[in-house]
DNA sequence: TTATAATCAATTGAATAAAATTAAATTTTA
DNA sequence: TAAAATTTAATTTTATTCAATTGATTATAA
């Protein structure tokens, strides 16, 4: 047992998770390309999709991003007509974002990506399962 | 079972892996600023100490960086005095990277850096050892 | 030997990220 | 009610990261 052992990079419980997060990012990467969407602006859409009309301050809240980073990836989406944004009536603060007739019909050709991912990782579904358990939990106990 | 289930932020395996990658570097950020070091580079220090010397090529390879983001990372590195790079003698394509003196005095410093985050984490060894197993299974097996 | 291919690191441009600041509006409190 | 504090989002600045390309060097094949 060596002092030194403690601050291997093979014994660093993060790094697998930031390895493998880009390495799944990259995956994406050949699929995304086709819609132009980066991974982040994919999973920006994702929420957009299912919400249709979301707070900024939500959007960020339930992807995990900062309103420096938010900003300009919503600019982009905007550029690309996929959504639009306009702040509220009764508070003039707050900015919403709405899905725009061309950001739903992109929804219906990415349907197919998850099932793409998942040919492409090649893992039981079972192993899957328990780990995005696993990370969901973590993730909920960290963000409080 | 709706037909966007798929499409669901909350169905995307990748999305916590993701997530919870930022929100851990988000927890070494306060205890690595003391040593005026990112995420990227403390890693990347962490390789360099256990090899004291290695190929860029190597380097890269162990931390799935690309010369993109790995020569500004140890041209940093290099400002800060803590390695030195070099050109090997039989091919000069070679980079080699060589921790310094100043860079082994650090080293003693950082020790107790994994254990303040596990401290912040709050997370049962058994759980994150488990958790680790199975990233690292998939990390080897995207990584082919 | 010469031409071609492969390898390697650096560079470039776009996207991502965090921190600090600004600006506007609302809520609280004195 | 008026002032102060808070909330909210955008902007700005600085830094990081990634993919694609470039330029230099070495290895291989004709």
């Amino acid at each position: 047992m060596d002092k030194y052992d403690q601050i291997k990079l093979e014994n660093q419980i993060c790094f697998p998770l930031y390895a493998l997060s880009r390495e799944i990012i990259k995956l994406y990467k050949p699929i995304l390309d086709k819609y132009n969407l980066t991974y982040t602006q994919y999973i920006t859409m994702l929420v957009i999709w299912e919400k249709e009309k979301i707070g900024f301050k939500d959007l960020g809240r339930l992807l995990h991003l900062d309103s420096g980073t938010l900003t300009p990836v919503l600019k982009k989406l905007e550029a690309m007509e996929l959504i639009h944004k306009y702040r509220s009536k009764e508070d003039d603060r707050i900015v919403i974002v709405e899905v725009t007739e061309k950001g739903n019909s992109l929804k219906e050709d990415i349907l197919h990506v998850p099932e793409e991912i998942y040919c492409k990782l090649n893992i039981e579904t079972e192993k899957l399962f328990t780990l995005k358990k696993q990370l969901d939990e973590i993730l909920t106990q960290i963000s409080e």
